[in-house]
DNA sequence: TTTTTAAGTCAGCCTTGTTGACATTCCAAG
DNA sequence: CTTGGAATGTCAACAAGGCTGACTTAAAAA
């Protein structure tokens, strides 16, 4: 069942990868597998007021230090009342700082506090341990396969979103 | 916490790939990804009086037919009333059958009617669509990867649950 | 000056998850 | 036969986290 001597794309049976059944399970794997990379921050938030959306504004404000909200909007892919929610909180809470933009006072930059950082290492230390056990386990080709399939995947906004995340600091 | 130079695997460089920098582009791809991944379905159900969660439902009954509530209970990971809300509204309108078990009259099998399986085929065609664009996309090694490391991040039960469905009909 | 933009807020709604309590049905063990 | 436990279903209440719509404020841009 393996051929991976690599294609010249025609021959034809190299795109017996592409049939329904390889596919849902594709689908199925993306299901069950997003559940696990989900599942160790979930159960550190359980214990508090914060919840998933919580952690992904703490660690895209943490990856983009001084981000605006509509940045952090788009990222995010919700309306800013519903981020505005968890901002607040988070705020009120002291572990997200909001200052006003010095060259266009509109705007509010978002930040980390020590306490903010202190919660998104918590988070993301657990999510990374299941990362790293995962890409331990599959070796380097099956994660660089990996990432190439969920590029591709992607919408094509969102992967402008996460290619321009990567210039930032590779 | 970071061992990045590491021995074991000699030669060193070839854990580069493990890096928290590499891990957080990984978890970000997830993220990114998965969104688009649930996007298409999401659309087709924004219009109608369902969401994700009947889809979900739809798609396992459609894989497992005949399966019993509590199998799909533990496939999807929700509580029983959560599943049985969804599916009260699916039995409803005529998407899914639930037949009283021959041996065990208290288990009832789900099946999906005609309707629903016609439901099941807009849901499921759309999502393919861009699963097969990515897997066209990136090449067949590459999706050989990918499902490595998906596989490799799933909880030990969801991964039991992912290969046993897969033995059913490969 | 007028218009547009960024952000915040309030109110209300929906889906989808959760607990807890309880009824029904039925198998199986005592 | 009786009873305990398992599988299912149902009701109620609640919370997270999406959404829309309407409105305000402040500041930039035209």
């Amino acid at each position: 069942m393996e051929e991976r001597g690599h294609p010249g794309l025609h021959s034809g049976e190299s795109l017996l990868f592409l049939t329904d059944e390889q596919l849902r399970k594709g689908i199925e794997a993306m299901f069950f597998a997003y559940r696990g990379f989900t599942a160790d921050p979930d159960r550190i938030l359980g214990g508090m007021e914060y919840g998933r959306a919580h952690h992904r504004a703490i660690h895209f404000i943490n990856r983009s230090p001084g981000t605006t909200v509509n940045n952090l909007l788009n990222t995010l892919g919700v309306t800013k009342q519903s981020l505005n929610r968890v901002l607040r909180t988070l705020i009120a809470d002291g572990l997200v700082e909001s200052r006003v933009g010095e060259k266009d006072k509109r705007e509010r930059h978002l930040f980390l506090t020590p306490e903010g950082e202190a919660l998104e290492q918590r988070l993301s230390d657990a999510q990374r341990a299941r990362m790293r056990a995962a890409y331990r386990a599959a070796g380097p080709e099956a994660v660089a396969g990996f990432r190439t399939v969920l590029e591709a995947m992607m919408d094509p906004d969102m992967r402008r979103q996460y290619l321009s995340l990567r210039e930032e600091n590779t």
